[in-house]
DNA sequence: TTCATATAGTTCTAAAATCGAACTGTCAAT
DNA sequence: ATTGACAGTTCGATTTTAGAACTATATGAA
């Protein structure tokens, strides 16, 4: 798969997937939340090759993600920052966080804890419905076409292209 | 970087990138979320190669993300299903859907809508502190060292195997 | 002046991952 | 006896990533 062709899915998880759904790009952007924001920082944080952290960060700047600022003239530096769109990832760092809080830790316990501002309190995230306000259980929930939806005949079309040949008999 | 160390690392982000970070894991956890048990169902859904989805599958149920059990004899087949662990992943994908939804639509709207049959209504996922229940902002968060954290020294060693070498100057 | 350091990249080759297609094996139905 | 469904495995070619060095600009020290 041409991973470009992601982003023109009609399905938002791919879409989403086909801007951050890699390993160095999800972990830049743990070190966005963090703080960093300069391209020595990202780097020695990661210890990720020089290459390709000049790649991503040039696309998560191409998608929105980041906003490059220069930050001194002579020689131009620039830094790297969260735009609206990429503080908004934050709902997907914390449900990654804190399904590793819960699977992933081992007899030492969590590596971090978060505190919220407003109450005082250390939390866990929890996803609720807009709605009703009550806990999202994946059995409570039905998908529905969208007007983005493919239409039967669009779907074909779509899967004459990707789906798997018929595979001839052997000999 | 070898991804397996993704894994050991002090940081459930990391940890869960290590699982569930790379494009066609998230893509077959779709898949498993829409109901898709088998290796063809998946294979035909995606057009992922048959080599890549073994693989795939191989390493989910060996995180315990996927459960594999016998739906027939003779010949022997299986299914994959989501394990507890693996329905944990539900506020991830929602919030995957949900910034797609937001930021990544096109001119023709969401693909998908979700009804929540609790209330019925069509609703977005909303992410909560879960002490005081308001909407968490990346702003009002604060992170703490937990007991599973980093020493200092521990940070240094660690530190001395992934930074970035000095390099040396130009001959 | 010359050297070293800091920062933000780019370039190059080798190694690893992925793609694409074919092949294997079991069983049921025709 | 052949075809099709299903769940993989194998293999050569292509694409990505790793790892290291190199470029460029400027500051401050020897």
């Amino acid at each position: 798969m041409k991973w470009d062709a992601l982003e023109e899915e009609p399905c938002s998880l791919a879409r989403t997937i086909g801007v951050i759904g890699d390993r160095w790009t999800l972990l830049i952007l743990r070190e966005c939340f963090l703080r960093t924001r300069r391209f020595e920082g990202f780097q020695s944080a990661l210890g990720i090759t020089r290459h390709l952290l000049a790649e991503r960060l040039k696309k998560l700047v191409r998608q929105g993600v980041l906003r490059r600022i220069p930050y001194q003239e002579s020689p131009k530096r620039h830094e790297y920052i969260l735009t609206q769109k990429g503080l908004d990832l934050y709902p997907v760092m914390m449900a990654l966080v804190h399904w590793g809080d819960t699977h992933m830790v081992d007899e030492r316990g969590r590596p971090l804890l978060h505190e919220h501002r407003n109450c005082g309190k250390m939390f866990d995230p929890v996803m609720i419905c807009s709605e009703c306000r009550e806990p999202l259980l994946p059995k409570e929930v039905h998908t529905h076409p969208g007007p983005g939806a493919r239409s039967a005949a669009e779907r074909l079309a779509a899967q004459k292209s990707t789906k798997a040949k018929p595979r001839r008999r052997a000999a």
